[in-house]
RNA sequence: GGUGAGAUAGUCAAGUGGCCAACGACGGCAGACUGUAAAUCUGCUCCCUAUGGGUUCGAAGGUUCGACUCCUUCUCUCAUCACCA
């Protein structure tokens, strides 16, 4: 049991740092039912989560089946100073109805994976804002410059002679606090948040809060792209809230290496039955399609249902595999008679008129599944189904 | 505050009086091949019913038959020197 415990807990993970305590706390939890508290800390600038943060989101679930209870803190506070890990762009200030609006949407995404029950969501805020002038000045006292330049980004900066606030400075310290307030058995967070992770470790040595909490990294999972981070900026994301075909098809169209990588943050298959799925496309007895349906289907009932789930995939069938048209298409009226690459444009399926003609020329355009030659074509009254390349449709009922 | 450099399409980046709607790269879209995968190859990539017209090269003016290219002012970025708390 507690082997089994222990694999689950660090499946997939980067890093363990003081795995012997983590170890010991779910020792301990097997033995005598005590609990634990696991910290992870989200930024309520952009509500709307993706499968990337899901990976987190789903080792806090791993946490919960064995004794951790999830402090799920939303970086209000710290929201305002912006973290400097990765890019350093000055953060719009959000307004504090902004931040709960926020946080709401983000609790509702949340609780798909987590089980409310075992989860406490936190503001930090709440114990920084009382920490006053004095409280800040104690704990810049608590680290040094030159060491917060040992900071890959920061001494990349640094020496790059890019500038660096000294409010970023501020940033990983006030997120250790949060773990010293909260006294964290542990914390986790991306690879990328190596350096705030460990200040917590710090601070609470610092602190005297009496543990140094333990931390897990868990690496930061590749968008549709399969080489850049998974992110809503870069618009190569799955979003939990994305409509079950949506979600099943961004699926499908990931590459078959990027594949294997989601299949071990986020399925929930164990990692043996994963190895032998794997070795079977390796000596071609399973078909990596086939594969690669199974994990989508997997998620998308995770965040569906199992009825969207197999619905989603017949209608990719349908409309991939045999070429036909999806159910559910957006319908526009018209007034006609309309040049077809007006009414292109108009039913939101090419971005202008110009962007039609070229797709005609190419031969991209179909209506009812015949291809357009004529550029110049007038719709007549009817309904027609228009097509632009494979996947964009629209209904136009021309009057 | 002084000095110097720069601001060009989604991004990077050429262009330094007409040949520029603007080289190239990336991204994106589409076509072929497929498993709507990847890789590869090809075409397209400001708008407008178009062998034409319109609006673009930080902003506003000016010079010119004609400016992304020259001049003036402004805004912003970056580098660098100095100074002050």
């Amino acid at each position: 049991m507690l082997e089994e415990a222990l694999q689950e807990i660090s499946r997939g993970s980067s890093e363990i740092i003081d795995n012997e305590r983590v170890e010991k706390l779910v020792k301990r939890f097997l033995e005598t039912g005590e609990t634990y508290t696991v910290k992870a800390g989200f930024d309520p600038t952009a509500p709307d989560l993706h499968l990337g943060h899901t990976v987190l989101l789903q080792k806090l679930a791993a946490f919960q089946k064995f004794g951790g209870r999830i402090q799920f803190l939303i970086g209000d506070f710290t929201a305002q100073i912006g973290d400097p890990t990765g890019k350093s762009e000055t953060r719009k200030q959000l307004t504090p109805e902004k931040i709960k609006e926020n946080s709401v949407s983000y609790t509702e995404q949340v609780f798909k994976i987590l089980d409310r029950e075992k989860t406490e969501v936190v503001f930090n805020s709440e114990w920084i804002n009382p920490l006053g002038a004095v409280g800040m000045l104690e704990l810049t006292t608590q680290y040094n410059v030159a060491r917060m330049l040992e900071r890959d980004d920061f001494e990349k900066r640094y020496k790059g002679g890019v500038p660096i606030s000294v409010s970023e400075f501020i940033y990983p310290l006030l997120q250790g606090y949060d773990s010293v307030f909260l006294k964290s058995d542990i914390e986790i967070g991306g690879t990328d948040q190596k350096f705030n992770l460990l200040m917590g470790r710090h601070l609470q040595r610092a602190y005297e809060v009496g543990k140094e909490q333990a931390v897990l990294m868990m690496p930061i999972l590749e968008g549709l792209d399969g080489v850049q981070k998974m992110s809503k900026s870069l618009n190569n994301y799955i979003g939990v809230n994305d409509e079950a075909n949506d979600m099943f098809g961004k699926i499908l169209s990931i590459s078959d290496d990027l594949m294997w990588r989601y299949y071990e943050l986020l399925s929930s298959k164990s990692l043996t039955e994963i190895a032998e799925i794997k070795a079977g496309v390796d000596n071609s007895s399973l078909h990596p399609k086939k594969v690669k349906e199974s994990l989508a289907l997997e998620i998308v009932e995770r965040f569906h249902s199992k009825e969207l789930a197999d619905g989603a995939k017949i209608e990719f069938e349908k409309v991939h595999a045999k070429s036909q048209i999806p159910t559910d298409i957006a319908e526009f009226e018209l007034e006609g008679p309309i040049w077809i690459a007006k009414a292109l444009q108009e039913c939101k399926i090419s971005p202008s008129t110009s962007q039609s003609r070229r797709d005609i020329k190419q031969g991209a355009v179909k209506i009812d599944q015949i291809k357009v030659e004529d550029e110049q074509l007038q719709l007549e009254t009817g309904e027609y189904i228009l097509q632009v390349g494979k996947r964009k449709f629209a209904k136009a009922k021309v009057k």
